[in-house]
DNA sequence: GCGAATGCTACTTTTTCGGTAGCATCATGA
DNA sequence: TCATGATGCTACCGAAAAAGTAGCATTCGC
């Protein structure tokens, strides 16, 4: 089984385990945000969509960030493919505005590189 | 030079580079969100201040998300320590709902050992 | 000039990730 | 019925990142 950091345990950032900091260290691996986001924009998605939807993980990576989001019960595992759980679209939701910011910063970017 | 994914630039999950998957690999890294959320809350702070800030992190790590975070500038290192910029807090706006819906995840959880 | 604070770097061990190959299972269908 | 293809992985190995600890160089305030 997967281990993942759980709020009121101690995870990176707090020994106390908060809510956020335990957040961040499940979301803060390699794919994390990223598969959440893919499965929530196209899912649900079979092993191998959801793999190719993202171009280049692998797929031992692949299995164990969904096996860590599946513990954490953002996503599920059924008939027709992996798919967001209510629970992970409330993350989901939350991840929205980071796409905003996200363009404000390319386009931060991009000015400073014109000046 | 910490090489840091930028929007345009082929990122993970993106060979195209869109900005949000830029992000998430630069935030998806251990720490990333982490460092940027304690200087947010709490910073100005000196590099240790930080580092006592985030309770287990190491320097060598700290100095890397540091370099990387500057290097996106959401962070700047002036007298009186760290702080962040403009754009940086921008993401940290948009880190917010994350608080929220860790607190329903942590909910959820309990709950269900309840049950 | 001395001690404390600051901002690291060095080094070693452990963990994680990347990349490729391939296997087991199941449904189709000629 | 026995290939054919899709699915959901696991195995293996080398590379990269992170953890954990030590300690050094440079201010800064006496």
């Amino acid at each position: 089984m997967a281990k993942i950091p759980m709020p009121g345990e101690p995870v990176r950032g707090s020994r106390s385990g908060s809510p956020i900091m335990a957040l961040f260290d499940l979301l803060g691996r390699r794919w994390s945000m990223g598969v959440l986001w893919t499965l929530s924009e196209q899912g649900p998605l079979t092993f191998r969509a959801l793999q190719n939807a993202c171009e280049t993980i692998s797929p031992n990576v692949l299995n164990a960030r969904l096996k860590e989001l599946g513990e954490a019960g953002f996503v599920a595992h059924e008939a027709g493919g992996y798919r967001v759980t209510e629970l992970g679209d409330e993350i989901y939701q939350a991840l929205l505005p980071l796409s905003s910011a996200s363009k404000v910063w390319a386009r931060t970017l991009k000015e400073n590189l014109d000046v």
